[in-house]
DNA sequence: TTCAGGCTCCCCATATCTGGTGAGGCCAGG
DNA sequence: CCTGGCCTCACCAGATATGGGGAGCCTGAA
């Protein structure tokens, strides 16, 4: 077993392209016994990247209906931090409960194990184990691998972090100590002025350093740099 | 072995306090025998909080000095995703030698490996084991835990998460879908009237979103309202 | 030394946001 | 049945943000 899990590791640190992490989740999948693995992530720039064994068909649809937006599982690991049962989530909502009658006609299965993963600059991933199955037993299957899981999930966020590095030639707008500041207090809700007396500068000032900050990120507006400095970890509200 | 793991685990998980984690590191260093185990970490607030095995001396230089801002082991674990051997860290400033050579005067050691964690809202923490030893017993000592330590510094941060949150007791205000793709289109830079238009309402319609967003999440104005969306894993950009 | 980049300050006109108040229809749960 | 939450629309006036311009100082790297 042990071994076993070592082979998988392996397998997954050599990935040559997407397309082999895709055979990882498979072989993941029939190792484990369960109906499916899912890897996936959304970049710093907005792209998804999947690797997992759901579907086609429900892959289309998840797309096509921006479920992204709404899954239960997403929502609820972006505020933890540890692996979480589905059963654990909220699924109190229609919007969920639909999501959730949908899901399990396409196959995804009654249990889940979702294991967030977060990387620098604000990334974020998701490693999913699926199955039909009842509680005792998805109980059983969870206390024996939550271990190896995380590893695994751990392996694939690695290698598919040196796809991105590689790919994308990270932009990594660096801003400057002042800018930084000066979207920190946006961040916690302080006006132009409020952040301005706060920094010990004039407004005028402070103007510069968001249109900086607005610039350096390719931001629209002010919200919008704020926004995407909290979601690429460049500041911490 | 494993069941030795699977104690020391219970052990943080039980922990009651911070007192408790500096125990727990206590008891890694004597059961890995290595010179020092440390976990540390930054919250939101900027407040540092760390349990470790390093002497009252080196903390007290290190605060003093604040070295947290050149360290390279914290510089380079912030771009990293994977546990780091110190040996992979970029030594060549002449501010970076110079810090080497007072952490081993102090005992820190000359080996190190340093695992980086990342949590919800933006949370950072570090787990180091350190040594004194020659290359080759190091990277043994690496190759045979590195998987256990990893599992281990997953613990500690649950349970430092856990103590964070007893404190600020978070809410967890939930928007309506409407206020969540109003919250959505201006984190993507939308202003009002584009927003409007995507979803297909008055831009008054909209503000009531925003505003209703607004009072539930406590936010001073659209712009807090959007960083408090998107730290407490509301949306997604 | 030069030069780039960060930090600081200023003006103006327009676009946008904010706060308050009010109203009607729809649907689910007590 | 009725209350509460959600979705939709409207007005107004004042506060705030935005976009573009110019300028001087200081520090560290080439």
């Amino acid at each position: 077993m042990q071994e076993k899990l070592e082979a998988l590791c392996q397998f997954v640190q050599n990935a040559a392209d997407v397309g082999d992490l895709q055979v990882a989740t498979e072989r993941l999948r029939d190792h484990y016994d369960v109906a499916h693995i899912i890897y996936h992530w959304v970049n710093s720039v907005g792209e998804r990247f999947g690797a997992g064994t759901y579907s086609q068909d429900w892959v289309d649809r998840y797309v096509e209906k921006d479920y992204l937006r709404m899954d239960p599982v997403i929502l609820g690991c972006l505020q933890r931090f540890n692996p979480v049962d589905w059963k654990e989530l909220d699924w109190s909502s229609r919007a969920a409960r639909s999501f959730l009658r949908e899901a399990v006609a396409f196959g995804v299965g009654n249990q889940g194990l979702s294991i967030p993963i977060r990387g620098p600059s604000g990334q974020f991933a998701l490693f999913t184990a699926s199955d039909n199955c009842d509680d005792y037993a998805w109980a059983t299957f969870v206390d024996e691998n939550m271990r190896d899981l995380m590893i695994i999930a751990h392996e694939f966020n690695k290698r598919a972090l040196d796809f991105e590095q590689g790919g994308d030639s990270a932009p990594a707008p660096a801003l400057s100590p002042r800018e930084l500041a000066a979207m920190t207090y946006l961040a916690k809700g302080l006006n132009r002025a409020q952040a301005a007396k706060e920094m010990e500068i004039s407004e005028h000032t402070l103007r510069v350093y968001i249109e900086a900050a607005r610039h350096k990120l390719g931001a629209l507006n002010t919200t919008h740099a704020v926004a995407r400095a909290l979601s690429r970890g460049l500041i911490v509200v």
